[in-house]
RNA sequence: AGGCACGUAGCUCAGGGGGAGAGCACUACCCUGACACGGUAGGGGUCGUGGGUUCAAAUCCCACCGUGCCUACCA
């Protein structure tokens, strides 16, 4: 017996703050390494330690959580990896920002103290998005928490660089890359984001070496052309040809450079000349590649001109521009000046313009480890969810360049590499060599660099599981089953573990990749502190309850759409939550009543009493299971939301617990201890099908219920055979519910207050379909306030009643001295216009041939007996507006 | 410039070749002993436009219009 009293609203708070810890205590989530379960593994898009939890963690990680919950129900052995990520470059920024504060910075405390200020600022700031997760209600296997810095991922890290460097895969070499003179440190392309700018473009006049005339050049970034070390055309260009063998002399500096030909320019932008400046342009770098061009270098990685640049020489980039303007001004060089719209890369870090620059710098060729991760989507190894995101993998993957991982910061993976003083070679490592390996010279420098962030993340897969060791947990769990995440780190990550994790392991990260959509606020704008339009997930749960947050995310997550956000719909769910609670007080309240000790032997036999309803919401409530199961199973999280919200809320509580009332207050104690224990057995499925989504609120109630074990947590999910499935209930459901319907109908239309009761007469034919009817009066009077209920068989309208017409039965609602009669003439003549629109409809297809010859046997059959039912509802209807003809009220 | 997605009820969106759906909002009546965070009933849509395929199109194809996103070396 269960003698709480239950409150009338639903309060989450102290629910949710109950349950987290029992769960995590008992060690629910945690995986066995080893174990006769199939496995089931998630690992977590790890989030920045810096980061907290916002709009975007919460659906991703609200996904995971549903798919890991409902896994461990159907039996899996389930991990779910947790982690964070160093984030280099955003750590160290927020650690500098506090030595900035100082008044010193990091070039004063020095590299290693840089670093011990950062392991601090992580012991102390860095679990706070995990407390959010948990929070959320996340059952990650927190025993296993990983950091992308630990001593088991460096060691990962390192064995990936030394094997990809000796396999060929790692280069160290002179390119152009993007440089952020703020962040002081190369970025890979993909860390580079564009933004349209209002600037100019300057048309320059070149002058050709001996001789008055000169070529025109146009450019966005006239400060680079002290570095620039050719023109180029295209040699197709007629205007340029006389140019052949001729060089051109750099205004201001007065160098002579050469005029090249290239297929590469274009004819028709600006002047169809263009100045090469290659160690300042990734195109002009190709360009210089070609031609073999000298590259010289400008601009220093601060962003200003160096000695190289003369007089312009300490200035910012900048503010050269406008020098040099001027000076070319002067000097008669600018032919015009014209505003012009162009793309400008920013770091994606700190958003300060990029500097693309000549450096030296480690890459990762990827080419090869590319071609293997487009095999594997190909052959469905792994399989993208929504498929339309495979197109845009490929397209990305087969236009891939070389990636940049180095990085000229401090905090993050140092790379292996040791330069020897004396001879100047390379040593790549696991460990730090002693002795230089090509002279034998012990005097050797580590590089000073660190790689990319991505870079450890792409091993995450595996490096989690123990990796480089041959672990049980790398045995049981990987491949990983499925990884779910946002289109915006489809490349950052995704496609990057896809390369490592089939290079190094032989076999693809994770079987399913599904990709969610992004969470935007009401108007679909991106949300965004500068725009002051996000909404913090976690005033959301103090607000409405994690279940309510949790199941809005899910109802909105339909693969293929971004999910427009406001506290509108999670108010919605709100009251769902707050509707499943009440039903449970009602349950509990009336299972409390019966006496629990003598019922058993009767419910053993329960079939027999079971009611129409019992029948129907148990064959429901099997249907029901086995659609949830598929649709989460496919990734569809809206239709498990949307089938179990439909269901609990308009099939159980509004017709199902209002019948189980007649039984549960009726005087057959068999009955009404058959119903009460139907009551118990699909709530308790209810909260099962549910919990996956609403964590919390169903705990709290699984434990209320009497006889509940345990943490629904480890409950089984329900299977479809776990109920009583009777196809006939549902026809029989659909008539009882079909006249109630009508008469409420009758009695909304014509305003009979809920307080009266009417009388009705039902005049039905069929001799089954009356059984049901009389057998489920009570209902009918319950629900339809109903005090006299004639049923029969060719039963005659009785005069002064409104009539309403359900498959072939017709329904009289009596309404002596209430009946309106313009009115009812009304509706009836509402009702046959409906009805005999679609009658044309029907009767226009079966006249057809076409239809009858090509559509399908039961397409047909189908039409046709709607058309029947319809044509009798018609005639039927007719007849009682007949009645009312000549009457006038 | 190219690619992708999306235009369905006032709003937010499901659906995806054979009877137009949900939630919210709206209207009317109800505090009926689980729930007013509730109940019952109702109104409201030529499914962006124009073609095509089909016996049958909101659904498939093409074009166009509108919206959003991604990619790109046009300096």
């Amino acid at each position: 017996m269960n003698d709480e009293i239950i409150s009338k609203s639903y309060e989450p708070k102290e629910v949710e703050n109950k349950w987290y810890g029992f769960w995590e205590k008992n060690g629910f989530f945690r995986a066995e390494p080893v174990s006769d379960k199939p496995p089931f593994c998630i690992v977590i898009p790890p989030p920045n330690v810096t980061g907290s939890l916002h709009m975007g963690h919460a659906l991703n990680d609200t996904l995971q959580d549903i798919l890991c919950r409902y896994k461990r129900m159907k039996g899996f052995n389930v991990l779910w990896q947790p982690g964070t990520d160093h984030a280099g470059i955003a750590t160290q920024n927020v650690v500098e920002r506090d030595l900035s504060a100082k008044g010193t910075d990091r070039h004063a405390v020095g590299r290693e103290r840089l670093v011990e200020l950062v392991w601090e600022w992580r012991k102390k700031y860095g679990g706070l998005i995990l407390n959010q997760l948990k929070k959320l209600g996340c059952s990650c296997d927190w025993s296993r928490e990983r950091f992308t810095m630990d001593e088991g991922l460096s060691r990962a890290v390192k064995e990936v660089f030394v094997r990809l460097y000796d396999d060929g895969l790692i280069y160290r070499g002179d390119y152009i890359i993007n440089w952020c003179p703020r962040c002081r440190t190369a970025l890979a392309d993909l860390e580079v984001e564009y933004e349209d700018r209002d600037s100019f473009l300057y048309h320059i006049r070149y002058f050709i070496e001996g001789s008055d005339s000169y070529v025109v050049v146009a450019t966005t970034r006239p400060e680079t052309m002290i570095g620039d070390t050719a023109v180029a055309v295209n040699p197709k260009d007629e205007r340029y040809t006389d140019l052949k063998g001729k060089k051109v002399i750099l205004p201001l500096v007065n160098r002579h450079i050469p005029v090249i030909f290239d297929r590469y320019v274009s004819m028709e932008f600006g002047t169809g000349a263009l100045k090469v400046t290659p160690a300042h342009d990734a195109n002009d770098f190709k360009i210089g590649n070609t031609h073999n061009l000298e590259r010289i270098k400008v601009i220093d990685e601060d962003g200003r001109m160096n000695d190289l640049a003369g007089p312009y020489k300490g200035m910012d980039r900048f503010e050269c521009r406008e020098k040099i303007v001027d000076d070319l001004k002067k000097g008669g060089f600018i032919e015009k000046i014209e505003p012009y719209a162009n793309a400008v890369g920013h770091c994606y870090r700190c958003k300060t313009m990029i500097e693309p620059l000549l450096s030296k710098q480690w890459f990762v060729k990827v080419g090869p480890l590319a071609k293997n991760a487009i095999e594997a989507v190909k052959n469905k190894r792994t399989r993208i969810y929504p498929s339309t995101w495979e197109g845009v993998f490929f397209e990305w993957m087969t236009n891939i360049r070389d990636w940049c991982v180095s990085r000229q910061i401090w905090w993050g993976h140092r790379i292996p590499a040791w330069y020897c003083k004396k001879c100047g070679g390379i040593n790549v490592a696991k460990d730090t060599p002693i002795q230089c390996r090509f002279c034998g010279s012990d005097e050797l420098v580590q590089e000073t660099d660190v790689l990319d962030t991505w870079f450890s993340s792409a091993l995450w897969p595996f490096s989690t599981l123990g990796w480089p060791d041959l672990t049980d947990e790398l045995k049981t769990f990987y491949p990983t089953s499925v990884l779910i995440t946002g289109f915006d780190i489809l490349f950052f990550w995704v496609a990057r573990m896809m390369m490592m994790g089939i290079y190094f392991m032989g076999d693809v990260p994770f079987k399913d990749v599904y990709i969610h959509a992004l969470v935007r606020d009401a108007e679909g704008k991106k949300m965004s502190k500068s725009k002051g339009n996000v909404i913090d997930p976690l005033d959301v749960m103090e607000q409405f309850g994690t279940d309510a947050f949790r199941f809005t995310l899910a109802a909105m997550a339909a693969q293929g759409r971004d999910i427009k956000l406001s506290t509108d719909k999670i108010l919605g769910y709100r009251h769902f939550v707050n509707k499943i609670w009440n039903a449970a007080r009602f349950i509990l309240m009336n299972l409390n009543q019966r006496d629990r000790d003598q019922d058993d032997s009767r419910i053993k036999d329960g079939q027999n009493h079971y009611t129409l309803p019992d029948r129907w919401i148990l064959t429901r409530l099997s249907d029901v299971s086995g659609q949830v199961s598929e649709a989460i199973d496919t990734y569809r999280f809206n239709d498990a939301a949307g089938i179990s919200y439909q269901f609990i809320w308009h099939e159980f509580c509004d017709w199902y617990l209002e019948m189980a009332k007649e039984a549960l207050y009726g005087e057959d104690t068999a009955v009404r201890d058959v119903t009460a224990n139907v009551l118990q057995q699909v709530f308790g499925a209810i909260l099962q099908l549910l919990h996956p989504i609403m964590p919390f609120v169903t705990e709290e109630i699984w434990h209320k219920l009497p006889e509940t074990e345990g943490s629904i947590m480890q409950s089984s999910f329900p299977e479809p055979s776990d109920f009583l499935h009777d196809e006939e209930s549902l026809r029989e459901m659909d008539l009882l519910t079909g006249v109630i319907t009508c008469i409420r109908n009758i009695r909304g239309e014509m305003n009979i207050p809920p307080s009266s009761k009417v009388k009705i007469a039902i005049d039905v034919h069929d001799p089954e379909q009356r059984e049901v009817l009389e057998q489920n009066v009570p209902h009918i009077k319950n629900l339809a306030k109903v005090d006299e209920i004639t049923i029969g068989s060719g039963i005659p309208k009785p005069d002064a009643s409104a009539t309403a017409v359900v498959d072939r039965i017709s329904v009289h609602v009596l309404l002596r001295g209430l009946l309106d009669f313009e009115e009812e003439k009304k509706r009836l003549n509402r009702e046959i216009k409906k009805i005999e629109k679609k009658i044309d409809a029907g009767r226009k297809k079966l006249s057809n041939p076409g239809f009858l010859n090509n559509a399908p046997s039961h397409v047909v059959d189908e039409v046709r007996n709607k058309t029947d039912l319809l044509s009798a509802k018609l005639k039927k209807l007719n007849q009682h507006l007949g009645l009312f003809e000549g009457i006038d009220a």
